[in-house]
DNA sequence: GGCAGCCTGGTT
DNA sequence: AACCAGGCTGCC
């Protein structure tokens, strides 16, 4: 493999010939390095790469390193194209831009048009691609808004707060390595630190960190969502 | 746009 | 036994 590619949550691996293989992990996919002869004792193994030398590098052995694609509800898909071109034609078309380097503009251009509550609008990838469920609630709280504020009536102050939340939001995720609710694990099978240090999500009737005010927890966009009655609206 | 459905496994 | 879960597709 030469590379990877990042649209949103779509990954492509791409190989030293070109060809690019999207993968989409869903709620419980994993790619990890393991290395070992095989890989007894995993279960849930649908794909397992054995990883050759890069160019470049000594040449030590690399017999015994694999990458493996690992997920129990099998939510996730692989789908190989020819290069990564077709990749974002085929199978990228739909998503919207990218939510890490979305600005106050774009996003603008993104919610205008919609009347629907702003956290299916944030979890909808063909209007921002890469929020999810947890994220969208911390980039909410963030900017004081009520989960079921209907989108299109958000002020142009707020829809500048918002953009910068998902910014502040995905950064951070990313520094602390990523969220680990129940099942995401690093390529190195690390947990993520995220929810450590942030806000709602997975602290219902627990004190807002802004209020003190008991979080409550329901159902927005057929998700579970978690939020402050009080300071967000 | 809302909704069931796709799956398995852990928790209540 | 029932409920819950970081996502997404396709059907009304």
């Amino acid at each position: 493999m030469a590379r990877i590619v990042r649209r949103g949550k779509q990954l492509a691996l791409i190989a030293r010939d070109g060809r690019a293989l999207a993968v989409s992990l869903g709620m419980t996919g994993r790619l990890l390095y393991h290395r070992g002869s095989g890989w007894d004792g995993f279960d849930h193994v649908h794909a397992a790469w054995r990883l050759s030398r890069a160019s470049g590098e000594r040449n030590r052995s690399y017999e015994h390193r694999w990458l493996l694609y690992h997920d129990p509800r099998r939510f996730g898909e692989l789908a190989p194209f020819p290069s990564i071109d077709e990749t974002r034609r085929k199978r990228w078309s739909a998503l919207g831009p990218d939510a890490l380097a979305i600005g106050p503009a774009a996003l603008h251009a993104a919610l205008k048009a919609t009347r629907r509550p702003i956290k299916a609008t944030l979890l909808d990838q063909s209007l921002i691609a890469g929020l999810g469920n947890i994220y969208a609630d911390e980039a909410l709280f963030r900017t004081a808004l009520a989960p079921r504020r209907i989108t299109c009536t958000l002020r142009p102050a707020e829809t500048r707060r918002l953009a910068e939340a998902i910014r502040k939001t995905l950064t951070a995720a990313i520094h602390a390595g990523g969220s680990t609710f129940r099942d995401y694990l690093d390529p190195l099978g690390g947990a993520g630190g995220y929810l450590a240090t942030g806000a709602v999500y997975g602290r219902s009737g627990r004190p807002c960190p802004r209020c003190d005010l008991a979080l409550i927890r329901d159902q927005v966009a057929q998700r579970t969502t978690v939020w402050c009655r009080r300071c967000q609206y």
